[in-house]
DNA sequence: TTTT
DNA sequence: TTTT
């Protein structure tokens, strides 16, 4: 019943990105990530395998890489697994992508530093994103500095 | 510049769960886990080997753990390092532990399909945590459904 | 130019084990791994969405996993991800895959402490595997205890 | 029962590799990397939060690093974490500290393809590393191709 | 004890 | 300080 789904890539953009939005005005994409391996072959050279991924971007993080990254750009994205299915004349198909949750560019150009995806990032309410929807009085915007205030918590 | 930092411990608590709260009301526990691993030893017994960590829990997820686990239960944590610093008699002192973003029972008796952490796992706006603050017209609550309906976004 | 591909799933098995054995006699097997997800749909009722997973076990993993699991085992594999190529009828496919690294086998049964895979575990020569084969008398079999007496390295 | 115990890191080098030898001759050396995050404050501002850790490096990744990397270098670790316990003026004190099975080195400059640890990469035989060392004969070198040419086996 |  |  316990579940666990992970992936986390490091390799090159095969193509620019190429942005679409849902109807309700969601940024989303598809990038397509080479991922190179070398290994040793049994005659001894060193081979290149490499692992074309499709890994879907959404939101921001989807508009990030379209500003900053393109064809060829190295990246890491972290994910979960996912299986598309579909049918053509008939036949059943599957494909598996990767669905990405974080995205850290690895430009060696640009200084900037940038991550996103994950929760946001904020410091006075690190898990907002697990708080109780049940309760929004529980963090209103407006009292979230409190929780940073708190002396037993130095997070 | 670049910089990803994961942990993925999946081992056994050590002690109860002790919730806390903040002052602005969220709940935060800082649980210990036993992690084991077994090596052989050189003279080829298996020694065991246990790596002991404080995971902090926050939000959701604290409460979901001070709810179901234990003192000995099994779970699986995902998260990061963080670096406590602090200093005790003129002496600087630090340690490290690991912030969850996901924790996911793995209770050996219940049958409940739960993890908590990451996103909030609504299918029809998957990635609203990266969603553009500034720009909350883009994605209000009311037509988050409209997402979903994208015919072009089999998600 | 740097790369990196880490896959980690933990599910339930699909299928029983078969095993098979290369003409060198290494023990193969491709497992079949379902890994549930909870997510929250728009309705707001819980929709579980299934990632089917092929996973190619080798050696000793495959044989450990052949011993003790069956369908409907849970079990965390660890791995990276692999793409097969092929042709049919003039098409060419492809299809992921994941080439499993290390197993760890959650069976709420037993009590048996079993990872397999990774490096030999062995704690006198922790990194035997990534040690100068071009030396081979760095670390003899018969001298790999002197390793573990050195009195600088609490290892 | 079950344990996982996983952390990959990226990060820059806080100082230059310093290799030690074991009697037995395997080189060793703990780098240390610093690992930036880049959070929101309260206030709105970006934060960084630096976690430093500690990484040792065993083998032929310890002397890989040591050729190519220094102080301010960028590098991908993947290795587990673990406790090092010690007791000073009757005080027992532990710190964690990673250990690497796997290195990638992220260098702006250099194109050279380097990835370090973990299995010896070679395609003929994938699994060599969780072999039955107790019995070499199941897999001697001279047998090895054989593997590979299994028309079964498109690994 | 610290890196970009 | 510790869990199975």
């Amino acid at each position: 019943m316990a579940s666990y789904n992970r992936v986390i890539l490091l390799g090159n953009m095969t193509r620019d990105v190429e942005l679409r939005y849902t109807q309700g005005g969601t940024a989303v994409t598809d990038i397509g990530l080479a991922v190179n391996d070398r290994r040793k072959s049994q005659t001894g050279e060193w081979v290149d395998e490499t692992t074309f991924v499709d890994v879907t971007l959404w939101g921001r993080t989807a508009e990030v890489a379209s500003e900053y990254l393109s064809k060829g750009s190295p990246v890491l994205v972290e994910g979960r697994l996912k299986l598309d299915t579909w049918e053509t004349e008939g036949q059943k198909r599957s494909k598996l992508r990767v669905v990405c949750d974080r995205m850290q560019m690895l430009g060696s150009g640009g200084g900037s530093h940038r991550e996103v995806g994950g929760d946001d990032n904020s410091l006075q309410e690190p898990s907002h994103h697990s708080a109780p929807p049940s309760n929004p009085a529980a963090s209103p915007s407006g009292s979230r500095g409190d929780d940073f205030s708190d002396p037993n918590i130095p997070f």
